[in-house]
DNA sequence: CGATTTTTTGAATCATATCAACGTACGTGG
DNA sequence: CCACGTACGTTGATATGATTCAAAAAATCG
């Protein structure tokens, strides 16, 4: 498996240094997963986390009438986990699934944990990363109820477009909150 | 100022050593702000992250058009903090303005890497905290979506019944991403 | 190719927003 | 400590964006 994504994204933001990509890349372990397979399901223990290194899975919830709702797409350079469940050993409530044919790197607590201690730089890339993710899931409640889904329909077209593309109709309404037929209709109305 | 709430909750959460405790304190400042003032505002760096002692602040954004939305109430016992920013020394997009008159314990960047990387049971503790907080918001997420705002108020009825006592109504409808009339209505509606 | 999944369209319905008015509580200065 | 002004909360009438249900059309997969 090509791992030089990881690299690219480690030195771009931190400038990791190469010669301790190798030794880095120890703590991982490279793992295909297959279009529909779960990197992790409800109810379960998150024993892994991922680098995303190629691929797309979408990390959703369902609810108790069985409506699964999606939080974000982890596509390649993203990292997949259910972090609190993987840090504490408790049962995560989310759902981590491979929407295309996967390549991610998988490290589990304890190997996340030495690579955590032994590169600073990773560390800081990693924490820092984590905090970006919190901010944006907290701008996305604001604008949940601030913007229309119209709105937000808009501005995911303008910030993630490839997305649209990669992805089924289905998914993106439900990552939007609305039906897809909703979708379907703003999409009429874009259109023209 | 008394500060023994801070030493309660991280004694049952990690069983911090009693006599660390004087040394931990070090790092912090008490701090009184008084209602309606912020801790931080948008467009600032976030100097500071806050225990809070005693009080209530409201953790918001504001929209293009003016609109204020609340993303978390942060009460005794909680981080209140735009940590990205804090940890990044960037802008925040965020809000933090006390609703009562509070009694904080605040420490800065430096103050607070000194205090992590001295107390590993804080650093834990820390840690857990963060990470619940993300994935309280990535929960809420979902619940914005998936439930109706009558569910929604009620879940927040049954689960912090003292927020409906001490935060003003339209706050509370901020929060659940309603108008503070429909607020109203869900209220009567509920009282038969 | 047929079978399943996904997307589109239409019509009726519903939850919540909006706008406007009124009542109430609150705290601030005289 | 009262009176006044501003904040906040309630209520009603109407508007609207999004949902639901049903069905057809289109795309995708084995």
């Amino acid at each position: 498996m090509q791992t030089r994504l990881f690299y690219e994204h480690l030195y771009s933001a931190v400038q990791f240094d190469e010669k301790d990509f190798p030794a880095l890349l120890e703590y991982f372990t490279p793992f295909y997963l297959r279009k529909k397979h779960f990197l992790f399901q409800s109810g379960n223990v998150c024993k892994y986390v991922a680098f995303v290194m190629k691929g797309c899975l979408r990390y959703f919830q369902i609810s108790e009438q069985g409506e699964e709702h999606i939080i974000y797409f982890a596509q390649e350079g993203w990292w997949a986990g259910g972090l609190y469940s993987f840090f504490n050993g408790t049962a995560t409530s989310f759902n981590a699934q491979a929407l295309e044919d996967c390549e991610l790197l998988l490290s589990d607590k304890k190997s996340f944990e030495s690579a955590l201690a032994s590169f600073p730089k990773f560390s800081e890339e990693y924490r820092r990363k984590t905090q970006r993710a919190y901010t944006a899931v907290q701008e996305r409640i604001a604008e949940a109820q601030l913007l229309s889904a119209e709105e937000r329909y808009n501005k995911l077209m303008k910030e993630q477009p490839s997305l649209l593309q990669r992805v089924p109709q289905h998914y993106i309404a439900s990552f939007l909150g609305i039906t897809p037929e909703s979708l379907s209709r703003l999409r009429k109305k874009s259109r023209r």
